[in-house]
DNA sequence: ATTTCGAAATTACAAAATGTTACAATTAAT
DNA sequence: ATTAATTGTAACATTTTGTAATTTCGAAAT
């Protein structure tokens, strides 16, 4: 999640229509009647503890994935963008929250469908084996990063992340927006909103980012950002 | 790690070798003529960025999982005890280093052999799903932990998680060795090793755990420490 | 068995980072 | 326009860290 992170897609499968068996073509056809979901802003798609019936594939939109502590305490494990997987692993139960923090839409594909046809394709099985690796990674990478790190350096972590994943999507030059509120960067951070917030600022007036109303970040040095990262 | 986590067994097969095909039991043999190899103290199996030609089967001994950032400092990402694998995932390269913290013995199995199986057997690709998922679940809740926790609630939370390991291996009643140093517990627990000592001194004092030659605890009161675990 | 030495752990105190609390200023929603 | 929600700022409190001195423990050698 933080830094070059592999994204977990193309699970269903990544061939060309044309190319797949008789078997194939149900079996993809089987998710791809997958129904979809809406889900506004602030809305959960599931709660820890909930019975585990659906995977979901995020096709737009952001979602927070976060435990949270009797006492209200939150710590989001991970954000997933379009093209995750969430719910992936043979759970009974959901084992955290996944919260819309921004309208959403997701595809629906029940557990048991998905897992079913796991048991006889090694294919399969192989590529949910990956996503959840991918997954192992970017949750230990968000370990070091809060275990380790100032505040600063989180924070600087963070925000390359965001850079990065940008990059990806074509959207170039260090520009990008925050979907997420500073509440929602505190809790996948550790620290406390104030903190974000006068980090951010700290990094504002050393001329490392600009921010424009709140929710766009440009980057102006990214070489100071980076060594600011450690 | 920290809390009723599923552990990583019998990836191989666990099933009584009478009732294996010809095929499993001759690729259960390519498993279990795996070379062994021992470990002494503080010697690492593997280092980050080393490339993955091995996963390893811990027999005996425990093995710190960490990164190391430039400066030195270490997060510890897992512990692997017997019965737990190493090195699972389908990269090239391994992503954190593996360090023994006490004499360990492990079973080696090519990478290449075991992920070549995985892909014509459903499974064995399940069982490595499987793994991987219950190794994610203990990253994040370990993530939870050093997240939002105070020392206090990590400490806590560090020696319930001990606790239930050795009361699942018949040892009973609160009663177990510390085999790592206070600076594995630090950098597992994103803690100096000042706050741990401390940290433990303060439950020593409130009478409610028990520290015998600094490695053996004796936990006094288990309800207050579940309670301080929040 | 005793001594010696080095590594690890503990403890106390000063310093730094982060959290708290409170309130002002924006921004978004009705 | 008005209200509610979010973000920003600042003074103060607390927790955690850093530093350094001291003690304990365990292995090796006598």
């Amino acid at each position: 999640m933080l830094s070059g992170t592999t994204r977990a897609h193309d699970i269903v499968s990544d061939k060309p229509h044309a190319l797949l068996s008789s078997d194939e073509r149900k079996q993809r056809e089987s998710f791809e009647n997958a129904p979809f979901r809406r889900i506004e802003a602030k809305e959960y798609i599931f709660c820890d503890g909930d019975p585990r019936t659906h995977i979901f594939h995020v096709e737009q939109g952001v979602i927070a994935l976060s435990k949270v502590l009797g006492d209200g305490r939150r710590q989001i494990i991970d954000f997933a963008y379009p093209g995750d997987y969430i719910g992936l692993g043979l759970r009974q139960d959901y084992i955290f929250d996944a919260q819309a923090i921004c309208l959403a839409k997701v595809k629906c594909i029940p557990a048991a469908t998905l897992e079913q046809a796991a048991a006889s394709d090694p294919n399969l099985a192989l590529k949910l084996y990956k996503a959840v690796s991918a997954e192992l990674a970017t949750a230990r990478n968000l370990l070091v990063c809060v275990g380790q790190g100032t505040a600063m350096e989180r924070i600087a972590m963070f925000l390359i992340g965001l850079r990065d994943r940008a990059a990806v999507s074509g959207v170039n030059d260090g520009v990008f927006s925050l979907v997420m509120r500073r509440s929602d960067i505190a809790d996948l951070l550790g620290l406390t909103i104030e903190t974000v917030s006068r980090t951010l600022t700290k990094l504002r007036g050393m001329r490392v980012i600009e921010i424009v109303n709140a929710t766009e970040i440009h980057i102006l040095d990214e070489n100071k950002l980076e060594q600011l990262a450690a």
